[in-house]
DNA sequence: GTTGACCTTCCCATGATGGCAAGGTCTAGC
DNA sequence: GCTAGACCTTGCCATCATGGGAAGGTCAAC
């Protein structure tokens, strides 16, 4: 296969086929003569592996963690578990920072009526003239960081 | 106010200040005759501002926009709003986007027992053997609220 | 006058990805 | 055999917001 067909079978496109040899995450592809990287099977499946992996929100460093777990037969399933819990938790707070933002920003939108008038508590809000929130702060997740 | 001192006062590193000033995000500073950026309070004030913008996750290009309609008395507050609310739908996207990874991860990681053997249902998940799910994948979106 | 805190500009790095350019290779149709 | 077009190669630049660091100038306090 050449790069072209794993790339539209694994879901990963060509440049980064050829960044994740580059960085080390695969290994050096066999060439033609003509200098084309070649690929097998095995290669497409490790590729969807990153894709899935990818498609998860790992990063590439722990895909390079994931990866060698994967090759080892040796490994225990804590490991693994223990990568997946710790990504899972940085998803959680990557969620909670948006969802406080979304909070924050939906109280301040919600104060603007949206007319033709100038006034706006949008922009009174950011210039740090915090409208009252019709409904009492029991979210928690206001402005916590602030300056 | 040298840029240290606004810095402090606004939450914005010098470093940013300076590169804001780059891209034409606020207007160049008078120096000293050594060269160094002198603020006043209005600066001051517009950099709490582009802070507030920032923790909400508005983009430079959007706080570019808030800007302008800050400086704008002519300006309606629906422009305004119109641009929080994009901004809120994209966050929106990016919330389920990470819910929907987080998900899915969450019903690998429970799969996996996490003990010393090598068995482990979530590289087993990355590498295309979905296991399957105990419960209907039909969560997605109460968790929405509770993350 | 020295020291240390502060300032200046300039360049580089991040992470994952895309785009483009200049050029080589392969293949199907003529 | 020749050519068009699809495909491949490398290499550089861009994104987005931010930080790090180097090399050097300035200021204030002691």
């Amino acid at each position: 296969m050449n790069i072209g067909a794993v790339a539209k079978a694994s879901g990963v496109s060509a440049k980064m086929i050829r960044h994740y040899e580059q960085i080390g995450l695969i290994g050096h592809s066999p060439r033609t003569e003509a200098g084309y990287r070649q690929y097998q099977e095995r290669d497409l499946h490790t590729l969807k592996f990153i894709r899935s992996a990818r498609d998860l929100g790992f990063s590439l460093e722990q895909i390079r963690q994931l990866l060698s777990l994967w090759y080892d037969g040796e490994r225990s399933s804590a490991e693994v578990k223990q990568l997946a819990e710790s990504h899972l938790s940085d998803l959680d707070e990557r969620i909670q920072a948006l969802i406080t933002m979304r909070d924050a920003l939906v109280r301040l939108s919600e104060s603007c009526c949206g007319d033709d008038r100038p006034d706006c508590p949008i922009l009174e809000g950011l210039a740090g003239h915090v409208p009252a929130s019709s409904s009492p702060p029991q979210l928690s997740k206001q402005k916590a960081q602030g300056v």
